[in-house]
DNA sequence: CTCTGTGAAGTCATTCACAGCG
DNA sequence: CGCTGTGAATGACTTCACAGAG
């Protein structure tokens, strides 16, 4: 373990092991080594090793890792294990969802504010969790009283940058931005900006290019086409093997 | 310009251009070069020049570029000169939001059909552009009637994969998948991910890390934090030399 | 003998730096 | 001159391959 600087690539891959542990221990499975994992799932697994290296020794030589404590350390690591609370910024369609999305309470946010500047919704509660929505201009007063960690934008695109300006004032530290605009944010504040046109746009180059398929997958994209690169060719040999007495 | 395979970092910048172009369009702008484009948006000019040379030669050296002519040219080259039809899988409330979306419009998406399993929203129609919603069982035959180039899957993880298969059988060659699950797909079909989970925990982790800022930006994310790395010094040497004599 | 943890090698992406066109 | 287009240099991330623990 070396505590050098984690790459977001890390992150995003930490978050992928936990949800498959999460499926491993529903099966009842006690202990895995990354190979396995790595079949199963198709990835790495000198890099899932290499992962989880960064944040110490976890697993047992000869053996694997164990399903149970590799899930508790993977959500300490990701700051699962302590509550945080959410403040969403546009109370329009996007916000709305956002406000009633199960995927928060999973990972253990809470939605607790929303924010919005038509005067119809302000007062007014939204979503089956019924979460107020507060005046935009209310944003500083509002995350310090109700302890927001996460900010998400769902606002136009213009009034992007004046939002994240705000919560970033307020101390907020964590954003998540989908709107379509580069955000710029100063030192210390993590913005994620979720981009539905990059994507969009991104498929339509896809259908568009002639005879399609002439697109590279990035290594930082977890999408699982057909094909080797990965754990294949080890899979497979160890498959023949067993087959070859 | 070399015909050889880009990659999809590639093309989620020319969507990125493409959107600067809109900006300096806008304000009247009709000739940028890559430096001026690069410090206005803090991209970099080497990289601007390298991702459009690989689709010809747009330019013209001591110039720059005329913005409306490399407008039409990223337009066509993301396809985005032709009208797609989108049907969104899951009626749901994530469903609901994006059938009403506006950024599917902006980039000449149309979202035409809606699909769930719940007998209550099956022959009713959702949304302010009153989509009507069909039965999950009928997506081959809908998608050929309707014609649908575009897949969106926003139903839970567990339901995904089969939703995926139905598409790909119907031949739905582009598809945009909400759920937090890694999908299979078969070759010359894209799934592009967008899975929040994954954002959130991210973002979760930058707050549990001690003294955050220990985190490094992969490439592929367009996050505009402050530092250096990007045109800046040279920025700052031309801005020098315009202000010495 | 299996599996982890890790240096070394390999692959892919970005940035530099400059030849040469307009 | 200024700017594009591009090889060459650098940097980032992944995969290989193996020493050594259990």
């Amino acid at each position: 373990m070396k505590s050098e600087k984690i790459s977001e690539l890390t992150t995003n891959r930490l978050s992928v092991y936990l949800r498959c542990l999460n499926t491993l221990a529903a099966a009842g499975i006690r202990t895995v080594s990354s190979r396995s994992l790595a079949d199963q799932f198709r990835l790495n697994s000198a890099q899932i090793r290499k992962d989880l290296a960064q944040f110490g020794e976890f697993g047992t030589r000869g053996v694997g890792y164990s399903v149970e404590d590799l899930r508790e350390h993977l959500t300490k690591i990701l700051g699962l294990d302590r509550a945080r609370r959410v403040a969403v910024v546009g109370a329009g369609r996007l916000g709305g969802a956002l406000a009633d999305y199960d995927g928060f309470r999973a990972s253990n946010f809470a939605v607790v504010a929303l924010f919005d500047t038509d005067a119809e919704k302000i007062g007014r509660s939204m979503g089956e969790a019924r979460v107020r929505v507060y005046d935009a201009r209310e944003i500083a007063r509002v995350v310090r009283e109700e302890r927001i960690d996460v900010g998400v934008i769902a606002v136009p695109a213009r009034a992007a940058q004046g939002v994240l300006n705000q919560l970033m004032s307020a101390g907020v530290k964590a954003v998540l931005n989908f709107a379509p605009a580069p955000l710029h944010a100063r030192p210390g504040v993590k913005v994620r900006n979720v981009d539905l046109t990059i994507s969009l746009e991104s498929l339509s180059y896809h259908l568009a290019s002639p005879r399609a398929a002439n697109v590279t997958n990035p290594r930082n994209v977890l999408t699982y086409e057909e094909g080797p690169r990965r754990d294949r060719q080890r899979a497979a040999r160890k498959q023949l093997r067993k087959e070859t007495p």
